[in-house]
DNA sequence: CTTGACTCTGGAGCTAACTCCAGGGTTTAT
DNA sequence: ATAAACCCTGGAGTTAGCTCCAGAGTCAAG
């Protein structure tokens, strides 16, 4: 059962890369790792799933402020309504973004068709009605504001 | 015609702060501003118009980047396919997004059901297996790595 | 001609979430 | 016993997108 793994292991287990694993740690996202003899740090398998839970919970959008208010509810494993609070928040802004990238998909789907249609009739019409996203993000309505950052893992991907 | 607003003014007009615009300035996202004898900005309808460009290619997920891009896409009023393809981009990190956040949702969804039904029953259950949300994080099988933000603007938005 | 509201510049600071580095120690294999 | 492959710490650097500030100039009103 001590399956106990040097950093550099369990950072490929948990699919993150060591300095990521000591910048947690800093952060006090995941602490009671244990020190070999020699000041490794050592990594079981519930740390292991640990840092496979700040993964997966960033996936789904929490920040790791959020991930360590809920790591903490873990601990005392119960608090359930204060989980849930969180999650109708979450949800809440899931719903949201959703209804904005679905209204963006509609919107960029039929930027396209009539980009394709246009260019298919290309000598006949003036070029700058050729771009009708262009156009479109000119007259946009404001939809409400929010961001998200286009996926891009710098490195430690490889 | 010549309706030509100082900076202060302009900002609220696009719904963004005096600092962002000069920011953007800075980057070139929009440089042709004229300038008062006194040496202030001046802008007149076309540029809140790329003001406000920017901030809706912004709401739609385009980084600054890339609406520097789009701009000069839109400069040279052409380049269909060059939109185009950048679109198609969009268009399929868009629906990614969706994605995940749909099955995002059905879990948040799911992990709510489950614990108001196991607060209703609480007495007769070990509280451990109260927040399905946190065993569901726990068990997750990785989705596709992907973020995004909680929508904050910190201020200059009151 | 003074006051107050506005604007200018350059540069520093901020947040999130890493990423990288130097200069060292540890482990393991040969 | 020495080299290769790890690991350590502390701290600096990075990216995106702002935000704030000081010190100074501009402009309109009274």
């Amino acid at each position: 059962m001590a399956d106990a793994v040097q950093i550099g292991k369990a950072a490929k287990l948990a699919g993150i890369s060591v300095d990521t694993i000591r910048f947690y740690q800093k952060l006090g996202l995941i602490d009671r790792a244990t020190r070999s003899v020699g000041g490794y740090r050592l990594f079981d398998g519930q740390q292991i799933r640990d840092l496979k839970f700040v993964r997966h919970a960033q996936e789904l959008g929490f920040s790791l402020t959020e991930i360590k208010e809920l790591l903490a509810l873990r601990q005392k494993h119960h608090a359930c309504s204060e989980v849930q609070s969180m999650l109708k928040h979450k949800l809440t802004d899931v719903r949201e973004k959703i209804k904005s990238l679905v209204r963006l998909e509609a919107e960029f789907r039929g930027a396209m068709r009539n980009c394709n249609r246009e260019l298919r009739l290309k000598r006949e019409i003036k070029h700058e009605d050729c771009c009708p996203l262009l156009t479109k993000l000119d007259r946009m309505n404001g939809a409400k504001r929010y961001k998200y950052v286009s996926s891009g893992r710098k490195s430690g991907d490889k």
